[in-house]
DNA sequence: CCACCTTCCCCCACTTTTCCCCACTAATCA
DNA sequence: TGATTAGTGGGGAAAAGTGGGGGAAGGTGG
């Protein structure tokens, strides 16, 4: 199973190519493997990319659902409308296309994080409001009963 | 199982580097053995260090954990986000990364703090605060029912 | 059906970072 | 006082990230 972490900032460049960090990359699998991973936004107003294996499994996990109701259609409208599918270039490099760059607010400075299964894409402002140390602070408390 | 204790004093150099305790290092393991280790961050703004078996536990506890709650989500991206692993060098020195560098305000010299399973590693001013006695005398009273 | 335009992806060239290896100094211990 | 071991610093090769030119592919409008 991949592993993914470590933050890194890397350059969005005029075309909307950012490099993969290699540490990354190389989680994705062998060298030679398909690299080919699935984007999709987060209500928290980043980018998450999967590695495809992992995505899929998402994808069976929501089939397997017994019904289909309102806040599951909401939610699929959502992870799946938005996701979108592609693998990297020769130099290690992926596309990312302008809706989800728009929504993520991503200009040309971005922050790779990464968070175990998969991994982030973030506006280095919205990040740092994320994972400032106040909020951390307090939702450290709040799990603090579960490990 | 590995056991840090002590203050130690070294210096990072022009390209990141610092030489960990030799103390730590016989810690770490079989002096051939991989002497793998994971840093990240602690919201007190120092690095902590965990040698690669340890950091893995932890990541095994999250992994065990509902992925859909967005405290646990912020935390990871906290705690995961900001990790880093690697190896020692054959100096027995490791690389702090950028980003960790400047997190943690760590200039040229810099504290080594051993913690039991794991250690810290501070800039001089953050670390007398940390632990002044102020401090230290009111945390005690607070704890003193349970030891 | 054909010209045009955009998008995407390959290649190459440049810069920066990382990580080897080696050499110096300081401290420790006979 | 020599010998060993820790910590420090730097040179240089290799790797990673960045940016741009140009051709192929695919969509659009006449």
């Amino acid at each position: 199973m991949a592993f993914f972490r470590g933050r890194f900032l890397h350059s969005l460049d005029a075309k909307g190519r950012v490099a993969i960090p290699q540490r990354f990359r190389e989680s994705l699998g062998g060298e030679e493997a398909e690299l080919r991973l699935v984007m999709t936004v987060d209500p928290e107003g980043c980018l998450v990319v999967y590695p495809e294996a992992v995505w899929r499994e998402l994808e069976q996990k929501w089939e397997a659902l017994p019904q289909m109701n309102d806040e599951l259609k909401t939610y699929l409208r959502f992870m799946v409308g938005w996701a979108s599918d592609g693998a990297l270039d020769r130099q290690g490099r992926i596309l990312v296309p302008p809706p989800l760059r728009e929504y993520a607010g991503l200009e040309h400075e971005v922050w790779f994080v990464g968070v175990l299964q998969n991994f982030e894409i973030w506006n280095g402002e919205r990040l740092e409001k994320a994972t400032g140390t106040d909020r951390v602070r307090s939702v450290t408390q709040k799990l603090s009963g579960l490990f």
